[in-house]
DNA sequence: GTATGATATATCGAAAGTCGATAGTCAAGG
DNA sequence: CCTTGACTATCGACTTTCGATATATCATAC
């Protein structure tokens, strides 16, 4: 079993989850990371950086160099999943469904003690 | 907003949660921690105690001292929610299901790019 | 023309959190 | 007895996160 050594660390898990939508470059994962969580988690430079060289050394992300429409200037490094890091991705889109789903049902049980 | 002032640690979230449900001790919360997850997240000793002091010190949980019947070398410690902690374990609920449909409508839009 | 604020990447050190090993007690079963 | 599982607990190493700081470009406004 491969696909499911251990949960991936909070930011490493929120990157992998909103690049599943497409390729997106660093800022904009930032911003975007927000949104998911319509503000509610907050992701600086700081983590941002050091988390996708994490993601890009385990071979869950790559930085797209086949860009066709930029201008010399380009700041922009954009990163996109690999196989791999979108089959881990789901996986754990999976296992947090799971643990909604288990923690609701136990909400609807009512622990009335 | 008192009720968000950022997202709890991993193991924090999987206690609190596990918590809704109603008072356990420790090593039933590491038993249904598993569970909740379908065996994809093992917290062991290491981190479930310090973590439990960490959240009570926080006022999130207290521990149970109203056991009825509990023998006298009864070794279990019961942990419950604060009124605060079930608070706080809701809006973490809110935020992860927020999560999920967000990327869940990312990936139905289909990023064929 | 120049101040300002958003875009964009990057690094540093401190703090926080996690993990695995280890340890001890008690009860029940073989 | 002696082992095994339940149960709580701590330690140190390691990983991850945070906040501040830095630098450069660009657009808008003054």
């Amino acid at each position: 079993m491969p696909t499911s050594p251990k949960p991936l660390p909070a930011a490493s898990l929120h990157i992998v989850l909103a690049l599943l939508d497409g390729e997106l470059h660093g800022y904009a994962l930032m911003r975007r990371v927000g949104e998911l969580s319509d503000g509610a988690v907050k992701m600086g430079p700081g983590t941002l950086y050091g988390t996708l060289n994490r993601l890009v050394d385990g071979g869950l992300i790559v930085e797209t160099t086949d860009r066709v429409d930029r201008t010399e200037t380009e700041r922009r490094r954009y990163y996109e999943l690999t196989p791999t890091g979108r089959t881990v991705a789901l996986a754990e889109l999976d296992r947090l469904q799971t643990l909604l789903r288990h923690v609701k049902r136990g909400l609807a049980g009512g622990a009335t003690a």
